[in-house]
DNA sequence: ATAGCGCCCTGGTGGC
DNA sequence: TGCCACCAGGGCGCTA
């Protein structure tokens, strides 16, 4: 499941090897990936089409192509976003699309870029900025947490206008970007803060522990290129080395305090937190 | 307005 | 050993 660390690894991963690259042919084998768009119109918009910047916001990849022909048509964005089980992946163009294959953007140095997605639940758009603007999970998109200027007032700002189990307000995107469940009970944890407590009632210095305790994850897990859970992998295929402390380590001891790590269910996710250090 | 739930999908797992 | 029901899960859209 990628979040913002692994969708960040992608992102550096592609800019180091496809700015400038020219779009010289495209290959829609599931449709349903483009949300309505009709696959006619999705290769009229990228083909000829030359790759100038990678962007990510929250789990969004934002990939702008910039028109070839004239100076003054409107740049294009390749609105991509994986869900749950997609994969971008750079790949020779002689080599034949793997299982699960979705989308293949050929490029003018004999490289394909393949989308995946064994769930189909994934979407890569290509729109016009304005139309860009229309997305909902990005015009409604919280704040970058590791934005220089974030933290944890910034936070209890958001915070103490919701009520609900703090950990759930972790996951709104509309409230923070890119937070999702690894990365939600990784903080928790290192922030000792039971994930069911009820957000708008966390004290300053909590708030501050926890917006330290996010930045403090998020920068350890892009340092470690992400984290494989399931089946996340960068552009080269290659798989995170980020070691959850409490993620998927429920009865497992804690790395503190040596108590069993606890599992609940918490507004439909799967939680693991220390019943002993997350008050 | 907002919270809660169903839906999308398929590999892996646990029970019989 | 084989089958099958069930589970996981991000974000959207619908409902109350």
């Amino acid at each position: 499941m990628p979040e913002l660390p692994e969708v960040e690894t992608l992102r550096r991963g592609l800019e180091q090897q496809v700015l400038e690259r020219r779009i010289t042919d495209v290959f829609v084998a599931i449709p349903k990936v483009l949300k309505g768009q009709s696959p006619q119109d999705f290769r009229d918009r990228v083909v000829g089409r030359s790759i100038q910047r990678v962007d990510r916001r929250g789990k969004y990849l934002l990939i702008r192509l910039a028109a070839s022909t004239s100076p003054f048509s409107p740049s294009v964005f390749l609105c991509i976003h994986l869900k749950m089980r997609g994969q971008l992946l750079l790949e020779n163009a002689t080599a034949a699309p793997g299982k699960y294959h979705c989308i293949t953007l050929a490029m003018d140095n004999q490289r394909v870029l393949r989308f995946y997605d064994m769930w189909t639940w994934g979407e890569m758009r290509a729109l016009l900025e304005a139309e860009l603007a229309q997305v909902r999970g990005l015009c409604r998109m919280g704040e970058e947490p590791l934005e220089a200027d974030w933290d944890g007032a910034r936070l209890a700002a958001r915070l103490k206008r919701r009520r609900g189990p703090v950990k759930a307000l972790l996951l709104d995107q509309s409230l923070l970007a890119g937070v999702g469940n690894i990365y939600a009970d990784e903080s928790l944890f290192m922030a000792k803060i039971h994930p069911e407590r009820n957000g708008s009632t966390l004290t300053s210095e909590e708030t501050s522990r926890l917006a330290q305790a996010i930045r403090f994850v998020l920068q350890e897990a892009v340092s470690c290129g992400g984290t494989t859970s399931d089946n996340y992998v960068d552009a080269d295929g290659q798989a995170g080395r980020y070691t959850p402390r409490v993620y998927e380590r429920g009865g497992a001891p804690c790395l503190f305090c040596g108590v069993a790590l606890q599992r609940i269910r918490l507004g439909g996710r799967g939680t693991v937190f220390c019943p002993q250090c997350q008050r």
